[in-house]
DNA sequence: GGAAACTATTTTAACTTCCAAATATTGGAT
DNA sequence: ATCCAATATTTGGAAGTTAAAATAGTTTCC
């Protein structure tokens, strides 16, 4: 009797041993001097793609997706509950298109309330309820539980990411240098 | 004069100094044991979204997004320039249904051709044509010039990147630990 | 030789993302 | 007071993704 572990596909098994230093040898051969950059451009798209997948199985028993929860849980994390659509775009870092996209299906399962502020008619406040309230600490207590796809690795590990992840972001003018 | 960068989305500027760091003190508060992990994924996350939105501005004069790039790279770099769909797929590590998907739009437009496999007619074979591979050349000298979107980054720290996001693949059980 | 099991690909359907183009609304300059 | 430029959100459309079901072809094993 076969396991069948019914990976979803984020987790497909390579056929070579590492792909990534693969490329990188091949890239090594005709362009060395951005081999490093490929490589690490193509780490971090699979890591993703690895992390999301791990995240979202862990989130789809409680009927949520990954962009879903993070702008429930960003409103959860508001004090008031309460925010206008653009300002969770720009801290969610997504697109105008994207929020009205998430906080439209939320709304429809009664997760979250929308209404046309008082001050700014152009604006539309976004604001969590309770139900909304109780989804998010339950996934966000699994997460925490599945130690975000990543349980078996170290803390400082997953703090040398986060480091070298930081020169990503400088590099590309999204944080100051400091 | 403003400068009005128009930035794609990936490139939208965010609200506070770094916006991990201050997820990461946030999570500390009340799940110190997961906060590490927490800020690691969100740090891969961010990296993806803003490493991606770069690359496709530098497809994108190229007519290519990167999946229809990286597909058509796979097949350049074959010696025959032929694969099956489903080899592509495990190559590439995504859903048969998106080589499928990508393979159409490539083969309308001429770049890539189809024909059953004479040996297994269940398999469909990809071929690269030669416009195809100028456009494939084309588009991977654009990439290597733009440095893959962090041609700022030192090529050591692109190496610790790819080193530490070994340990993610390793863990996740892309790859063996050797 | 034929039924059953397995494999390869495509189709369908549901989501997600982004961009570009409306639509409203506000606020500043004349 | 009004016109014009900026801002906030939504809509519509192209792409990409996955899961699940349908189709077709191959193998395996009595």
């Amino acid at each position: 009797m076969r396991d069948e572990v019914k990976t979803p596909y984020g987790g497909a098994v390579p056929d070579t041993p590492d792909p990534i230093s693969e490329a990188h040898r091949q890239w090594s051969a005709r362009w060395p001097e951005h081999a490093d950059h490929m490589a690490a451009v193509t780490s971090v798209m699979r890591a993703q793609q690895l992390l999301l997948s791990r995240i979202e199985a862990v989130l789809k028993p409680h009927g949520l997706t990954f962009a879903a929860y993070e702008a429930l849980r960003l409103l959860a994390f508001t004090r008031t509950g309460t925010l206008p659509m653009g300002k969770m775009g720009t801290r969610l870092m997504v697109h105008p298109a994207s929020v009205t996209n998430v906080i439209g299906r939320l709304e429809r399962r009664g997760l979250v309330g929308r209404a046309p502020s008082p001050d700014d008619r152009r604006v539309v406040l976004a604001t969590i309820t309770p139900a909304g309230r109780d989804l998010a600490e339950e996934a966000t207590v699994a997460l925490n539980e599945a130690g975000f796809g990543i349980a078996a690795l170290p803390a400082e590990r997953a703090a040398e990411i986060t480091a070298a992840l930081r020169a990503v972001r400088v590099s590309v003018g999204e944080l100051s240098d400091e």
